[in-house]
DNA sequence: ACCTGAACACCGTTCAAGT
DNA sequence: ACCTGAACACCGTTCAAGT
């Protein structure tokens, strides 16, 4: 019994049973000990959560650890794209983490590891410090690997039942005119409407598209240009 | 004592003591009953926490219509952003909400209402249908008006103390070059050196940025071409 | 119809006690 | 040094009983 064993246990529950499974009795129960021996390794269940960023965290860094350098040809586009569809493959595999890492990421050093090659990657594409900054706050927890949907993968995406759709459309004209014309035109996709991993894709480049492009304004213009004030950024009139 | 009451106790010890000192038991107290009288006005806790998106998600809407219409020249873009700024406020008023809107908003038809009023604004401005949806993915919850941040407004935001600084600077070099530039160039918000409303209005902008970009590029050719695939969208080849 | 008391099955955690 | 049993203060929830 060990602080480690205790994590690795702690993750093989979650993967099982969910975050709710996950439990200080049930957790001893699943090494053989009694619960209140937990208390000897972990100072109090919060650790726990804690140490679970950590090892999750852990993971992205090594899976991100074995890619080979991206094609020079793509840019850093390509570089922070497949650093971050690399952690995006660790989240799938824990999806209960995601709300872990929502409230802890800022107190794991392995979370501040992550980052700090993912800002290289950007250094190295020639994005100023500042447009870096306003970088990671647009992808937020994207930059990690995962996004927050709010309507859950799986559910919403499920195609609704014919009298479900009729109950849509009576109260939510526009939202059924969008389910029906994405049903309608990706014909491949309906079994279920979203493709998820499409869906993060599309996004993740829009993003990093739209940041490359600022970099472009930078290196043309005065600096701070591209990244004075809103509306500024996007080319937009400032407001009254 | 009625849901309706319950449910407004319920916020208001939410804003108070957060989500955590929402007890059964506690919300009882707060309205004069015994914890087990309130099982006759609503199912589980699950049903109140329902109920609680329900009633912030009215009041996003109530926010949202008290607007008046979006300067023309702005674009459909001025529309959608002044609405999730509208949907924003809110949230700002109950910060314990966001994660549960994570959670249970594909049950909300307040939110829903909410949605489908924004993808109309969408429509209005000549988005196509899928390109709607797949903008209803990139922005996600900040849709709605908030976004998860990876480390919280109010910690990472502080200025570190010069000795943390130092530490940070060893272990995760890039992180402390963009922190040190970011706090240098940018002294008149150094007393926390993250502005939340100027990074949720710049992430916003460089977002609908791009999607009146691939709007532009559906106009002008084949439909489908912007969203077919990951790449296509940004103009990037695709890869092998 | 609406509210309640007692009770049950669970939590996380403290603390004194074991080896 | 490491583990444990009993106990405490809390949960959500059921159920029979009150008015």
């Amino acid at each position: 019994l060990s602080r480690d064993r205790v994590l690795q246990a702690a993750v093989a529950l979650a993967d099982r049973d969910g975050i709710d499974g996950l439990t200080m009795r049930r957790l001893a129960d699943e090494l053989g000990a009694e619960a209140m021996s937990l208390y000897y390794h972990v100072n109090k269940k919060e650790d726990v959560l804690d140490g679970l960023v950590e090892v999750v965290a852990a993971e992205v860094n090594q899976e991100a650890g074995r890619l080979l350098p991206a094609d020079p040809a793509g840019g850093w586009q390509a570089a922070v794209r497949q650093r971050i569809l690399a952690g995006r493959r660790v989240f799938l595999r824990h999806p209960w983490s995601p709300p872990l890492f929502e409230t802890r990421a800022s107190a794991s050093p392995q979370v501040m590891g992550y980052l700090d090659a993912l800002v290289g990657l950007m250094r190295d594409g020639g994005l100023s410090h500042d447009l870096i900054h306003h970088s990671l706050h647009v992808l937020g927890s994207r930059a990690l690997g995962f996004s927050q949907e709010l309507f859950e993968p799986g559910e919403a995406a499920a195609p609704p039942s014919p009298e479900m759709a009729e109950a849509i459309a009576a109260h939510y004209p526009h939202l059924a005119g969008m389910m029906a014309a994405v049903v309608h035109d990706t014909p491949d996709t309906s079994l279920g409407w979203c493709d998820d991993q499409f869906e993060f894709e599309f996004s993740l480049d829009l993003i990093l598209d739209g940041l490359e492009r600022l970099r472009r304004v930078e290196a043309a213009g005065v600096p701070g240009a591209a990244t004075g004030e809103p509306g500024a950024a996007t080319g937009r009139a400032p407001g009254p």
